[in-house]
DNA sequence: CAGTCTACCAAGCGCTTGCTTGGTAAGCAA
DNA sequence: TTGCTTACCAAGCAAGCGCTTGGTAGACTG
């Protein structure tokens, strides 16, 4: 049997696992014994990497919005106008929800009930930090005149319908990525039609 | 003890209770024995009403779709144009899920997976129904120049935005549902700011 | 007024759950 | 070589789960 001490690949594993099986299943369907047969232990065992099953699913929570405000942030600093910083966020976060971070964005979005209001607090600054580029954004578009609402009505409603792609979208239909934060943008700003997107990333509002 | 044969008003206060209870903690945080003490009963007895839990859960979101559905044929036909009539679905099915049927449909738009794959089917058709009132409502405001977007992605958009609302609206706030249609409409539609809401629903396109 | 049905209780069964315990082999440091 | 640490296994515990069983009081039916 091999031993691999000081090395927290397991340890990654399982959280990497959790992410998988928790979106699939979801958190209350998926049991302690599941994640252990995912990387090769015993049920038992997962608990020495974990004080309880809460904590995976916060260490998931965790690593996945720490990846999510770094990917924003960059996103938000490439763009020079205030509709192509939009419109760069949006993409973002489809992208945050359909590529290889799809698992533990899902669960941030859609599991978020599943931790105790104790470790929700302990997330809550890490969120709103999130948020918080997203409101700069709307707000400079509100002040511009490219948005017509209040950015955190905008937001609100804009968490909501990216969110629930993960419910419909399939990045080997018909429709790019891309093409759908156009549409996004659009509807948004409520001027744009869908294909666009490029033009406008980089150039002038 | 109070028996009341013939009337089965236990059962539907038992669905009333799951509806409260699997909104509130999640179908899978909620045991029989909770659903029992909810309307005075002993865990057991919930077994001569329903064949099994995930019965009660089909309850629940059956009744709830069929009221859906329901309500948003009325809300459709009430209207004269085709703005209005896509003003009042909005309203409609932000008063679906925040007005007293919202247990029911908050757990129709997110425990939708705690439902068994057979059982899904099962409700699928009545779901399809109430989508299909969507679609040909937006796909009459697309031909109508209303709106930019392909109807099932507007839609799609649109279920996200508006079903995510449960997470953040509070009725008692100072945003008004008819208003916050009103700020949804203008997105879909490109044109409308707040407050306009009751101007446009009955008025020409 | 006997027979049937409805709506429940009391008890508990079999199973799964998250988690604990005690032990051990392998790796590392001196 | 000794001693400590890490990463696991083997076994199982207590609690809770959905659900079943057998029985019964009251209401309804002929």
């Amino acid at each position: 049997m091999t031993r691999t001490p000081r090395q927290d690949d397991r340890r990654d594993r399982l959280i990497e696992a959790a992410a998988r099986l928790f979106r699939k299943q979801g958190y209350e369907r998926t049991s302690v014994r599941q994640l252990a047969e995912a990387v090769g232990i015993l049920s038992g065992s997962v608990f020495h990497h974990f004080d309880s099953k809460e904590d995976i699913l916060l260490a998931v929570m965790s690593t996945t919005i720490t990846t999510m405000i770094e990917r924003l942030r960059e996103a938000a600093g490439s763009a020079s106008t205030t509709r192509g910083r939009l419109l760069a966020l949006i993409q973002t976060e489809l992208d945050l929800l359909h590529g290889n971070t799809r698992d533990g964005v899902s669960i941030i979005f859609f599991q978020w009930n599943s931790l105790s209001n104790a470790n929700q607090k302990e997330l809550l600054a890490m969120r709103e930090e999130y948020e918080r580029i997203w409101l700069d954004a709307l707000q400079a578009a509100r002040d511009g005149g490219a948005l017509n609402a209040e950015p955190f009505i905008a937001r609100r409603l804009l968490t909501g319908a990216n969110g629930w792609t993960i419910y419909w979208y399939h990045r080997d239909g018909a429709l790019s990525l891309d093409e759908l934060a156009g549409t996004i943008l659009g509807m948004l700003t409520g001027s744009l039609s869908r294909g666009q997107a490029e033009v406008i990333r980089g150039s002038e509002v």
